[in-house]
DNA sequence: GTGAAAGCGCTAACAA
DNA sequence: TTGTTAGCGCTTTCAC
């Protein structure tokens, strides 16, 4: 890589007259200035990166932690991030949790060093289920905001980007109810998170105003889905709903219908937690709860690089956007 | 952050021995480094990444430039990079070519200004089709290596990791030959990229050994893959073997059989590229060819890191690393 | 209009 | 054993 250095020494002025010269400054001659330019152009000279970081004291990196790469819906908020973190010129270190308090912590350490401006995550399994925020709760008090979104504390001071999993899954299990279904089944892999708790209340809610009986069918870590849903139809005749906390489920639950005999929609409608591109799995399509992940990705980056630029004034309250869900129906729905 | 500057001057000692002081030089006193280093404990000192990336002209971290994040392999290959880089110490810029040419280039541009070692990428689809390396060649001249995986441009000198495509496919292929297959059908979403090309010829060639009539269905980008398989099934009643080249096509065709009265595996097989946690996704299981990306991930990783070592060294021939494909069984063939 | 010098945080050769 | 100094590449203030 040229440096300023080298183009001063070629061009035979000063480092500082070649700086200001590429940087426009008016105290330069026009002359002088297209000379530089030149010069520069034909080296490819490019201002170092990690210089000015260090001079300026700020990264235009953001750090972002999710639990799970593997997770279309994290995948997906990951995608709008960059996106937007991009179009603000900022990059993106990513990190991966995979669910563990431990590296959660890890990262954020490992990052707190200066490599970031600040952080965007969602935070693991293990973290919630022992709910521990002490780290966040350190970052920030370094100086460097976090963003969180999906799984969120609420006991950390921080913007947050959710989306409202209670009423979705209460209007979604209420659109079934609608249909005429009566025995309606909530299916759920991710019963140990925040948001999949959430949704097994707006399912329950949903169930009880009706004074139905709910049915909430768990599938845990390692255990095969397939063989959990087959046994919930054999067991239970009469199921006519389904609603499934997660993607795979809601597609398993299609897919599986007609070993029974049953037919999808006429004799059982199924809805899912999921996207576009995975709903084309079943047979029919299956209807399904939008989360507008990547709308969320770039919020959250939009929320954190708006705060990075008020840097040092007095924090302004922090604030929890909401991302509205959109029930999208195909043919697994009356 | 807490800076040497300040626990100086607290400790009433020079920068420079705080400096060695930390990093246990035998120079320093016994007693001088337990007191250095205990205000370090107790500030949180943590080094400053960016001034030691300045002062040593390496900054530890890898930039992953991948076409796609939202599909799953190129994922799993992602989580692979992050974990053996992470072990070697190494954190990841990751940015989404989105299958573009330009955007590959300008990421290629962006980070090449210090802010990364070295580069691990796939190629964008447009570059393929264009058949443009030479910026690949420019950013490797400028003295950054780069490692490509699964998508690669044969023409530029790197070390690489692939699949071996052609021969998976041939296998793939011909192992449904050997259950008595006759009227095999080749689907693919993926006829624009390399390793899609390679793998219409693997099927190609076994089905060709058996004087068989090669079938080839591809899907373009925006076509309803369900439509199109349904076509395939109304119009060609004797077909009883499915190889896809993508996951998706795999599922469909198996949740779509049914719909037709056809049995899988009894009727049709179907063998997709694709992995474990997508194969459930239908109704029986998909049976896949596993690509092991995590592997590919992580040899990737071991290569650009193996070769960041050896800088400045003169560069070793480039290897070219194939990652072995598995057949993963399961009830969607005999 | 141009250049010298300081400084961002750190390491390391050299001096004391 | 400890301190001084230079320098990584850059910006910016202040002299000239």
């Amino acid at each position: 890589m040229v440096t300023l250095k080298q183009l001063a020494k070629e061009l035979n002025v000063s480092i500082s007259t070649v700086s200001k010269a590429l940087n426009d400054s008016e105290e330069i001659s026009e002359e002088t200035r297209k000379r530089v330019k030149e010069l520069a152009t034909l080296y490819n000279y490019k201002p170092n990166k990690v210089a000015l970081s260090l001079k300026q004291n700020k990264t235009k990196t953001i750090g972002v932690i999710i639990p799970d790469i593997l997770n279309y819906f994290l995948s997906k908020v990951l995608y709008g991030i960059e996106r937007e973190a991009n179009k603000h010129g900022y990059n993106i270190i990513t990190c991966i949790s995979n669910e563990s308090l431990e590296k959660e912590k890890a990262s954020l350490e490992l990052l707190a060093n200066g490599s970031v401006d600040g952080f965007i995550l969602s935070i693991a399994e293990e973290t919630q289920t022992k709910n521990e925020i002490n780290h966040f709760k350190d970052t920030i008090a370094q100086g460097l905001p976090i963003v969180m979104f999906d799984r969120v504390a609420h006991d950390v001071k921080c913007d947050k980007v959710i989306v409202d999993d209670f009423n979705a899954t209460y209007s979604a299990t209420k659109s079934l109810i609608n249909e005429g279904r009566k025995h309606i089944v909530f299916v759920s892999k991710i019963d140990n998170i925040s948001v999949g708790k959430l949704r097994e209340r707006g399912y329950n809610k949903a169930i009880l105003e009706e004074s139905f009986q709910p049915h909430v069918v768990l599938v845990k870590k390692g255990d095969d889905a397939q063989q959990i849903i087959k046994q919930l139809y054999k067991k239970n005749k009469n199921i006519d709903g389904v609603v499934a906390a997660d993607s795979a489920s809601g597609i398993i639950a299609i897919n599986m219908a007609r070993n029974f005999k049953k037919k999808v929609p006429k004799d059982i409608s199924v809805i899912g937690f999921s996207s576009k591109s995975v709903s084309n799995h079943s047979v029919p399509k299956l209807t399904i709860i939008r989360q507008h992940a990547k709308k969320i990705g770039s919020k959250a980056a939009e929320l954190l690089i708006d705060r990075l630029k008020t840097n040092g004034e007095p924090p302004q309250d922090f604030s929890t956007k909401i991302v509205k869900t959109t029930l999208v129906k195909s043919k697994s729905t009356l």
